[in-house]
RNA sequence: CGGGGCGUAGCGCAGCCUGGUAGCGCGCUUGGUUCGGGACUAAGAGGUCCCGGGUUCAAAUCCCGGCGCCCCGACCA
């Protein structure tokens, strides 16, 4: 391609919405451009990077046996009304109606489809298991979209849905689904993590994420530095007490005034005890009910394993009124002592963290403003529902699989997900086999999402240096860009000579021929990020040599004409 | 949805406070000189000052309403 011929509308400065330096980028190296808030159009360059991982995960899942399908993005309500997730599943997403006023909706994930696909055209246990996946445009209506397509709202997703026979079967290509993942951004020259993951809304049994390791990344996982647990920080569990069996005795809690005093940091400073002897109440509303969650007061609760420990559909920090109405005090004096069992709002659950089991001289709110209990003992003055790990794990807590190892935090970017789904849909959309004995059974299901354009994000957010992009020769635009570094007659006869040289051998190569400065083309090419440069210029053309440059480092080689297309031959062999 | 900010030429911004009819840098067009790391020079093109309403002799500027975009928070296969 010749670079007179494309559109690379090349930015010396950055727009100034653009906060991360991906998203910079691939604006100012002219890769995408915003319609809409989390809208974006994809330029030629960009379109070409998307094209390569999409291809590599191509090869790579095709030869894990995966079936590429295209299914609509347009869905018919009825689909997601049979799953209930017309309902449930909120202003994320994005529905629309025909001219008849029927409904639809944009698809932001699709196993309704699948699965309806797969009722009608599957029967037999023979024809199992199946995994059928497909590269295409997703819409999430996100409440903030950010950071350019790592956060889109539009954005091109390759999704996949595995169906089975057996359990067995399932955890088997669950499997061979994570050495396919990680396969796949090795080839595309990422490094990444895979992590365990929390199921979330979609539900299922067991998910793990593959993560790019950066600081701009949105979530955070955890891993040992020991052996290789690694979790997503809303999953991760480290080392922790459990097990003390219930005491029994007489109560010896007593209340203190302790006016004004609502944080753990100001009772336990009044009260001269440690953080660990506070008993932190924390009040949470939950989809039909009130649930209240207990950690001592050296830790932080983990939201995510506490809506999972009661099973809640949401889960918010309840506002003041609720506190009032539940605990008859301000904000700041809740307590497990003598709380209510029930509101107005439906039943109280109580769960307590392990960290508060071995407390023997606790401190808590009095469920009375202006007032803490001391001497608290669990199982004394209090019973918990149910003792579980509910804490937040911090760096350098020790790791709760191995002996020695700590754990590290460290921000991700999610860019795949596999999770073990069930037969979550199948049995709500009533997708069912016959198995070797000729019973139904629904269909055990598997779903596999990897973002294309967020791939690309990572990318970039990984290889990048002041001058711009340095982009991994597997998913570069191009392989290879020859720079005429002046117009001379020889110099531009030498540089076609190579372009039409390179282009025989079959490599990528971006040929920039414009007429413009040596210093301008350079710039340009760092900044688009080129693995290789061929640098043809008219003292090089004297003594019939070329330099080649790596994007990379900055390294000049000198290469005679003859050597150029096998060199760069070999170069840019994956 | 709550809090904050912004909207003036393709991009980055000034002008607004204190109303007088729009400017700078980069980019773009044409000519000349230059030409191995973002040249110089001369001449140009390009703006519904986000939209609507109001105040005023006069609004980019003041007031009201709306829209869009960004940041923080709540959300998230």
């Amino acid at each position: 391609m010749r670079y007179s011929q494309m559109l690379i509308p090349t930015l010396r400065e950055a727009p100034s919405d653009a906060e991360v330096v991906s998203h910079k980028l691939m604006i100012r190296a002219g890769l995408i451009r915003q319609l809409a808030r989390g809208i974006y159009d994809y330029l030629p360059l960009g379109l070409k990077v998307l094209r390569k991982i999409e291809q590599i995960t191509r090869e790579e899942l095709n030869r894990a046996g995966c079936q590429e399908v295209l299914l609509p993005v347009i869905i018919p309500a009825e689909l997601w009304q049979e799953t209930g997730r017309w309902g449930f599943y909120g202003k994320e997403l994005l529905r629309l109606k025909d001219r008849n006023e029927r409904d639809f909706c944009f698809g932001p994930t699709q196993e309704e489809i699948i699965t309806d696909l797969v009722r009608r055209e599957i029967r037999s246990y023979k024809e199992l298991p199946k995994n059928f996946y497909q590269i295409h445009t997703k819409f999430r209506d996100e409440i903030r979209p950010r950071f350019g397509l790592m956060r889109a709202r539009e954005f091109i997703m390759k999704d996949g849905y595995s169906f089975h026979a057996t359990e067995k079967s399932l955890n088997e290509h669950y499997e061979l689904m994570r050495k396919t993942y990680v396969r796949i951004f090795e080839r595309c020259g990422l490094r990444t993590k895979v992590v365990e993951a929390d199921t979330g809304a979609i539900g299922g049994s067991s998910s793990h994420e593959v993560v790019v390791l950066a600081e701009t990344g949105e979530s955070e996982v955890a891993f040992c530095d020991a052996c290789d647990y690694s979790a997503n920080l809303e999953m991760a569990s480290s080392k922790t007490a459990k097990g003390e069996k219930k005491r029994s005795g007489s109560s010896k809690c007593r209340e203190i005034k302790t006016p004004g005093l609502k944080t753990v940091e100001e009772v336990a400073a009044f009260l001269k005890v440690k953080r660990a002897q506070m008993i932190k109440t924390l009040v949470y509303l939950r989809d039909g009910g009130i649930v209240v969650g207990l950690i001592a007061g050296e830790h932080e609760i983990n939201e995510v394993k506490l809506k999972n420990a009661c099973n809640a559909r949401f889960l918010t920090m309840a506002d003041a009124a609720t506190v009032k109405e539940l605990t008859g005090a301000e904000v700041g004096f809740a307590g497990p002592v003598g709380l209510k069992k029930k509101t107005s709002l439906g039943p109280v659950q109580v769960f307590a963290d392990f960290s508060i089991q071995s407390i023997d001289d606790g401190v808590t709110g009095a469920n009375k403003t202006d007032y803490h209990l001391t001497g608290v003992v669990p199982d004394v003055d209090f019973t918990p529902d149910q003792y579980l790990d509910l804490r937040l794990v911090k760096e350098g807590d020790s790791c709760g699989r191995c002996e020695k190892g700590r754990l590290q935090i460290k921000r991700g970017i999610e860019v795949g997900h596999i999770f073990k789904l069930g037969t979550k849909y199948s049995k709500s959309m009533n997708a069912m086999f016959l198995d070797e004995s000729g019973t139904k059974q629904p269909f055990i299901m598997g779903t596999y999402g990897i973002g294309i354009g967020r791939t690309a994000a990572a990318a970039i957010e990984q290889n990048n240096d002041d001058k711009g992009i340095i982009w991994p020769l597997p998913i570069a635009p191009f392989q290879v860009e020859i720079i005429s570094l002046n117009q001379d007659d020889e110099v531009i006869k030498t540089a076609e000579k190579i372009y039409d040289e390179l282009l025989a051998q079959g490599i990528e190569v971006l040929y920039d021929d414009r007429d413009e400065r040596a210093g301008v083309k350079l710039t340009d090419a760092e900044l688009i990020g080129i693995p290789h440069f061929v640098m043809v210029g008219s003292r090089g053309v004297k003594d019939k040599v070329v330099e080649l440059k790596a994007r990379k480092n900055g390294d000049i080689k000198k290469l005679a004409f003859k050597d150029v297309s096998n060199v760069v031959k070999k170069l840019c062999q994956i």
